[in-house]
DNA sequence: ATGGTAGGTGGCCTA
């Protein structure tokens, strides 16, 4: 089984470049970040023109995750637990544009989650959906980036981090087989990027968010890029479109495959996408290239 | 220390 994540910054504007390269790649399970639609406006014909079943979460705007399949796809659920009542996705005590720095312990009320924000700051923001497909539980994770250190978002961040350890906890089951995919906006160790100097009190390679997905992989997942792949350096998933960081090979690598023990012992190949960062004819690309991992079942 | 680009939305936000 071939399991793909890929933050596709706007299926909206990147739906030819993602459905050439689904033609070309034909993975069995493709999973979406930054789908940035509405959850009813998800290309869902096209894609099963293309035979794949998907189910999607979305807002509009920001966020948004997908999880795409052609050996079928049930069960889904999104955001938060509806048995456990965890919160998933508590949106942060934030404010964009507002110079304070609000508490973060507080479960603040609703004002102004982004200025003339379409959404409740109730409402969970659409990190996370799940569903089985072809007997593996898949998660399609859009972990917050964070923003500073010193920022309410870096705080979410963290919490959002417990709050998926804890939802693996009662939901989930490491026996099984499991992946926990997506763009978790955390360089796990320093030379998951180009130059860790320029990352001094950034966030991303914090040591608390580290410490987050730590305990994420410690109920029972393993990175399996870097498993295979060991202490390589310069594999990147992310380049940002600014100051030309691409073809200066100055990427971060912070989209990964977690998988439990019976997937990631029976790992076949892994493959970065790299030449999916490129520009393709008209299609321009996202700013994260997709990364395919193939397991035995 | 800043800015660079790309995507959203609609009088700037997020990454």
């Amino acid at each position: 089984m071939k399991i793909t994540t890929w933050n596709v910054n706007s299926l909206k504007a990147r739906m030819p470049y993602v459905t050439a390269w689904i033609e070309i790649a034909k993975p069995d399970v493709l999973c979406l970040q930054e789908t940035k639609l509405k959850t009813e406006a998800f290309p869902f014909a096209e894609f099963a023109n293309l035979g794949y079943e998907s189910v999607h979460c979305g807002q509009g705007q920001w966020n948004g995750v997908a999880i795409l399949s052609r050996v079928g796809l049930e069960n889904d659920f999104h955001n938060f637990d509806e048995q456990s009542g965890i919160p998933m996705m508590e949106t942060p005590v934030d404010s964009a544009g507002s110079a304070d720095s609000a508490d973060t312990t507080s479960n603040s009320t609703s004002q102004s989650a982004a200025q003339g924000t379409l959404q409740n700051a109730a409402e969970p923001e659409a990190r996370l959906i799940w569903a089985t497909c072809g007997g593996v539980r898949v998660a399609s994770a859009y972990v917050p980036n964070g923003r500073e250190l010193n920022h309410p978002h870096y705080h979410y961040k963290l919490r959002w981090l417990s709050c998926l350890r804890a939802h693996l906890d009662l939901r989930e089951s490491p026996e099984a087989p499991v992946v926990v995919t997506g763009d978790f906006n955390i360089a796990p160790a320093d030379n998951d990027v180009w130059d860790i100097e320029a990352f001094a009190d950034n966030t991303h390679v914090s040591v608390p968010e580290r410490e987050k997905l730590r305990e994420v992989c410690e109920w029972g997942l393993n990175d399996v890029f870097r498993d295979r792949y060991g202490h390589t350096d310069g594999l990147y998933t992310y380049w940002d479109y600014r100051a030309g960081r691409f073809n200066r090979r100055e990427g971060m690598r912070i989209d990964y495959i977690l998988a439990s023990a019976p997937l990631s012992k029976n790992l076949n190949w892994i493959v970065l996408d790299r030449n999916a960062r490129k520009t393709w004819g008209e299609d321009k690309p996202s700013d994260h290239a997709p990364l395919t991992a193939s397991f035995e079942i």
